[in-house]
DNA sequence: CGATAATTTGACCGATTGGTAAACATTACA
DNA sequence: TGTAATGTTTACCAATCGGTCAAATTATCG
């Protein structure tokens, strides 16, 4: 008799891992794509390669699947925010920190689609994690920006609304990349457009946060 | 008999005037959280009050349904950007567009999120407006703010990429809006937020831009 | 009014959906 | 090697999908 997932013994086998990474990297295909509705089990099995019965094998439902999914990407996609560091100084912090959500919107464009569809949705799936974990995480760094405000390194300026919109203007290049392609033209469309948003970026930031117009604090 | 979508007359009845808007307002709102694959027309045929025979009687199909909301919402989206002003100056072209745009998150959100689910999608009924019509308006007001750059009224910078931050900026707070308010939590996630939003961007993008620091040129 | 066109609906169709049952095949391990 | 646990597949199910059809109902207008 065959108990889908974690069987008699607690340990998962060599196959149940190398099987469950091959079905979440086709399901991260599909769902980053069509959404959690728009998607069917028969698309992520064809992706997979394997029979739908064997998808269900080791995930039992399309939400466990899914479930599955944005527990594994949730913590990846927030490691960026985690490395703020409240010590180093304003300037190099907030310009590492556009890079790097930079390179994830170049690097892993389908995990931010995969949130994007979910925020889009209404987050049924994952309200929980952004009131709890993510809601703290970002009131923590708030808070360091708020700190850098008041010694005078930076303008004064909402964190919460700098957060977003470094969110959203990073991650842009990723959910809409066609958008950015169709509007680019062929010429400006290749991989450089990445540098040309990181220089962008980073100048309209920095300029617009006055970072290095403040004098020396302290 | 009846010939569905404009009968022998070509005028189109006021029920029919009647019924093609319900239809379109309850296509809408399910389109624009589930995405084209994700909704179905029994879904829409529920939130417009109509049985699902009576929906296709006006729509032959649901990409007929689509298209045509895609359509009618594509203008209205498009007109912050024509209302964008050469003769104007940067200041308050710039600002009036950022409080545009927001205006319309707030107001329009189902509209901002049916095409952020059809951009995710990788805009597959839209991909020729993007390409024709869309990208013509953009390399327009491109060429506007670099007139701007070269005349000294603002900093150089890639018009482009300053078009799709103040989009991805303004439209985040509509198409994130569950996000948002997760991260704001109950205190700040009134309606006030759009307020905080256009202070912070209205003051990101004049002074990172530093229209104000320049010298008047000419 | 009467008649013709426009509108609406219930019943239905084949295809696809998420998911199951059980037979079959393979692996791990004593 | 044998055998029990694990893995895979074929066949299938009820529900839902997009869409059709013909009959019934309602609006329009002379």
């Amino acid at each position: 008799m065959a108990i889908p997932r974690a069987a008699k013994t607690q340990r998962r086998t060599r196959i149940q891992e190398e099987k469950e990474e091959q079905i979440l990297e086709a399901a991260l295909d599909v769902f980053s794509v069509s959404g959690f509705r728009g998607s069917t089990i028969d698309q992520i099995a064809e992706v997979a390669g394997m029979s739908k019965p064997n998808l269900l094998y080791y995930f039992r439902t399309k939400e466990a699947m899914h479930r599955a999914l944005i527990d594994r990407v949730l913590d990846t996609w927030l490691e960026p925010l985690r490395a703020f560091d409240a010590d180093g100084n304003p300037e190099s912090e907030i310009r590492s920190y556009i890079r790097r959500k930079l390179e994830m919107a170049r690097d892993f464009p389908r995990e931010s689609r995969l949130f994007a569809n979910e925020m889009l949705q209404g987050a049924p799936h994952v309200e929980d994690e952004l009131k709890g974990p993510l809601k703290e995480l970002v009131d923590e760094k708030a808070e360091v920006i708020r700190s850098w405000a008041k010694a005078g390194k930076i303008a004064k300026c909402d964190p919460y609304h700098l957060i977003f919109s470094i969110w959203s203007t990073t991650q842009h290049y990723a959910d809409f990349d066609v958008q950015v392609r169709a509007v680019l033209g062929q010429e400006h469309a290749g991989a450089g457009r990445f540098e040309d948003a990181a220089r962008f970026l980073e100048q309209l930031f920095i300029d617009g946060l006055k970072v290095k117009c403040v004098p020396n604090a302290s």
